[in-house]
DNA sequence: CAATCTTTTTTTGTATGACAATTAAATTAA
DNA sequence: TTAATTTAATTGTCATACAAAAAAAGATTG
């Protein structure tokens, strides 16, 4: 019996957060704008106001919106955003243009993968040089695509951890978002994907020998080849 | 009459937020370990589940805790932290040493505002140009200390704004905080502050002549003039 | 009239108590 | 020993009530 979990949905305020957020997201709510009030939320969702409460709390957390006594909820300026968050970021990608997505993902990539790669180089313990060799190895003999993704993903957070500053980390949610929709270009089996591999390779190498500009230059190098599949 | 604004505290929630949100980056609540139940919170803050429950949601959306029934809230690895969260970010600066702090926002800095100043050589519009202009007088004119901070803040995300990527804003935070942070280094007023503005205006003469490589040099300068004040 | 104080009203904030849903752990049955 | 069942602990949701905040409206006063 294949574990199917159906995941339909999540608890009932994960629901109305999501579909709250969506919304925000997509524009229907502007920033500046107000929100209907915890009532009307309840009603419109057959909820309670307490479960209505618990996703604005969320949404709040997130920075999307701010509450008030007598005024109600309103939306954000976007650059209160937590674009980086993983919730806010899926939403902001169901809302928006793929290819214009993971053009704007990119260029941040190229902003920071580079200079994480020569930070690596340069302070990684051996532990993590053996996580990102276990990571590679895991490139290679991965079969289904999924595994493909999930190894390429954890290569680079592997990388991320070896350049040993925290706040670095969300960083990765943007990686993980990218590998994982770059195979919505590549419909099938990224035929380049042998190439892919060798340019990990060759990051590694850099990495191990702790040479912080080669590995500046592989990174990049990979950028590069990854650009060339969006098109 | 001066508006004192006392702020002692905010909300209830917001404080039992707060307080928890302290001790799990101060370490008292370890990543992987069981947080008190929520009747349990409530019997230590004399509050309601209610209040508890919004607070935990609230650290929950923020990546520190997930919630199970039967099993209770656990603290998440600090991989799924939101450290760019202004929050998150606060409680840790609180929890760590300060001159570490710095030195790990420095090296972020290096890695990503070289790059910002390039893309906004690059793509800048005419508005943003002007907010930069606006940002830089401000500086010269600024009188308090306050003012020189939020002056120099809003340059920093001027520029920010100004490389046209939504996916950047999150680091606003961190130059936030580190400027914030920088004067409890210079305890008086930085006799290099005059330098620091010839250092700033360097930066806008490049974006505005859309010159990428001078951008991005002007911006190291920078950094380096801060690193030396950090010392 | 203008400015200030007071009242009203709307919305979020907090409390309480009850029950449902989930699921880890203990128990029982095969 | 393994699988199915029951139990118990904890979060999830609901309904209701009242408190607190603050904007808006109204009354008072100089």
């Amino acid at each position: 019996m294949i574990k199917t979990k159906p995941k339909i949905s999540g608890n009932l305020h994960v629901r109305l957060e999501r579909s709250i957020g969506e919304r925000i997201l997509g524009g229907e709510f502007a920033p500046g704008s107000l929100l209907p009030n915890e009532a009307e939320w309840g009603k419109l969702f057959g909820a309670s106001r307490t479960a209505v409460r618990e996703a604005l709390k969320t949404l709040t957390a997130k920075g999307l919106i701010i509450s008030r006594p007598k005024v109600g909820s309103r939306v954000q300026p976007r650059t209160r955003w937590n674009i980086l968050d993983r919730d806010v970021l899926d939403w902001h990608h169901a809302a928006i243009d793929k290819r214009a997505f993971m053009l704007s993902i990119q260029e941040v990539r190229r902003l920071v993968e580079p200079g994480v790669a020569a930070l690596a180089a340069k302070k990684r313990s051996p532990q993590q040089l053996t996580r990102l060799v276990t990571a590679l190895a895991g490139m290679t003999t991965a079969k289904s695509v999924q595994d493909v993704v999930s190894a390429d993903v954890e290569f680079h957070e592997a990388l991320m951890a070896a350049a040993n500053n925290e706040l670095l980390v969300p960083f990765g949610i943007i990686i993980e978002k990218a590998l994982g929709t770059l195979f919505d270009f590549t419909t099938q089996r990224n035929p380049r994907y042998t190439q892919a591999v060798k340019l990990h390779e060759k990051i590694l190498r850099a990495v191990v020998s702790s040479d912080t500009e080669a590995a500046r230059k592989a990174m990049l190098g990979l950028l590069d080849n990854t650009d060339e599949l969006i098109g």
